[in-house]
DNA sequence: CTGAAAGCGCTAACAC
DNA sequence: GTGTTAGCGCTTTCAG
């Protein structure tokens, strides 16, 4: 292994001159720089980042926890925190925390003393547990907010409310929901504001049992819907995956969508390549959720009242499968 | 900050003492154990890894470098590796390369002094560059095969042989490949396996033109297939993403799965939560691949002529949608 | 602009 | 079993 020593030595200077003309080229003699970098390069030379990161006290890395990567939802943070964090250099020390509270404990403690923040995704553990957490270091929640600690959340209720709105706005009177999964704190939230909406425009919300993101659910769930011939002319999936699932399972029992019921979905299809068959869908920008969750964490220590929070927007896009209901066709 | 010294003097030992005590408990008296976790419990002590790593000279850390986290091939390998890391109490240092090389080697060099090794999934660099890179420390290639370096890859062509004897014994003699992405390393294995399979089986096989892991894709297929009117009874599809496209598609055009037209994926859709509408598919143990290379690459460095190769089987699971061409029914 | 010296927090011989 | 003494490879005052 070659040592910023030997580099010195090679270019004849000392080591901290060395170590200037690499890290803080402006610091140094246009010359001088010179040689050591030439030097550097001939002997194949990297800097130690492990060495670094000892004596500057950060190491350039965050570490990003997440339920899983099988979620096509959480897939696309973790590239937006690498993107953002890439501009500078760093890197992403990934933790899958399976849903388990433990884990994530165990995972924050490891990841804790190697990273310059905490980046949790969809966090399951207690606030408490996240207060302490974030005593040791930065952290940012992303998917969920905690009182006092910065977030970043996906706007979904208000880009529920969007679509419940345009549903709405179409004639429909019966919605359904079908959310999940099941017990996460985004779901409460769709589902609350999916209910409001849906109220306040005078119609009624038929909520379904919630479902994992899986296609198999959604086909269960239309399976469902025609068996207990529900009165809903629209219904509003929280997963493309299981919008999916409805769409085959709906056309498979012979109904047409969206002249005999309309179909939409709170997150985005494009994350599985699907923008075909015209879905009407909530586009969640959850790249730049990432992005903004690494922002946050790089910044100063939130050491304030007022935590900063970022909101990011959907956008609802309207394509071929949502309609107005059959009765007022 | 607490250091291991602060325990240390709370505990009443030197840091020698604590040091052992914490990391190597045997080397050390019950007693002064106890005494020493106790107090480091207390003062919420954690070792400091980076400073650990200084010492030791390893950090417990693999390298991870992905062509992107958006095709759903490559979560599940990351989520092996990381599986496989936890046992020991280590984690995954990720990069996504966006299929670039120049990113791919910056990566490489970014991370290589952090990790213990690096895990380079589908890597797009040159062979020679590969070789460069596993002078400075141990690399493992995964799905893709370097001469000289250990590498796990699937089985892909012996799968695609036993999907297209599947279809072969079922009467087909008119088949079509489906691959992508374009110009890949793997689609280039599974042409060439499906085309002597077919050949020796005596039938034909077309090969359409390669489209990336969409839906869409396979609904513009699909599409296709039907206009040119071709004369194939099965498709095989690379990806599952592009098999539910070609699904819809063939549905929405009045064929009939399987009875005018016989389906099969190379690879499992159950990464998208579908079972349901049986489709024959080709289980890939992406997770045990990642596993595989985990342990791969943490074994002695492979300085030999032989470097190991794990070859991971794919598993054929038949299900509904493939059956007896027409004319044979 | 450059060099000397003092650590960052921990582990690893080496004695006792 | 435990303490002492050196560093791991780098950055950073502090002088010059």
């Amino acid at each position: 292994m070659v040592r910023l020593a030997d580099v010195a030595r090679a270019a004849g200077v000392s080591t901290s001159t060395a170590s200037r003309a690499l890290s803080r080229p402006d610091m140094v003699a246009a010359e001088t720089r010179e040689r050591v970098a030439k030097a550097a390069a001939e002997m194949g030379f990297t800097l130690n980042a492990t060495a670094r990161a000892l004596t500057t006290g950060h190491t350039g890395l965050v570490g990003v926890i997440v339920p899983t990567l099988a979620n096509p939802f959480f897939p696309p943070i973790v590239t937006g925190v690498q993107e953002s964090l890439a501009e500078t250099g760093g890197n992403v020390l990934l933790g899958v925390s399976d849903r388990s509270e433990e884990r994530e404990r165990e995972l924050a403690a490891q990841l804790g003393s190697r990273v310059d923040g905490l980046v949790l995704v969809a966090p399951v553990s207690g606030d408490a547990t996240l207060h302490e957490l974030a005593e040791r270091l930065p952290v940012v929640t992303v998917d969920r907010t905690t009182p006092g600690l910065p977030g970043v959340v996906v706007d979904t209720p208000g880009g529920v409310r969007e679509l419940m709105a345009h549903l709405l706005g179409l004639g429909h009177r019966h919605i359904a929901y079908l959310g999940g999964p099941p017990g996460s704190w985004m779901d409460r939230q769709r589902t609350r504001a999916a209910r409001k909406a849906v109220e306040d425009g005078g119609g009624e919300l038929t909520v379904l049992d919630p479902v994992p993101p899986q296609v198999d659910a959604g086909l269960a769930a239309a399976e469902h819907l025609v068996r207990r011939a529900e009165r809903v002319t629209a219904v509003m999936a929280y997963s493309s995956y299981v919008l999916l699932g409805l769409l085959m399972g709906l056309r498979g029992a012979g109904l047409r969508v969206p002249e005999d019921i309309s179909l939409a979905a709170s997150d985005d299809l494009t994350v599985i390549g699907m923008t075909q068959p015209g879905t009407t869908a909530l586009h969640v920008p959850l790249q730049e959720a990432g992005a903004a969750a690494c922002r946050l964490v790089r910044e100063a220590p939130h050491t304030g009242e007022r935590p900063p929070r970022v909101r990011v927007p959907t956008r609802l896009v309207v394509r071929g499968s949502t309609a107005p209901p059959p009765e007022k066709r």
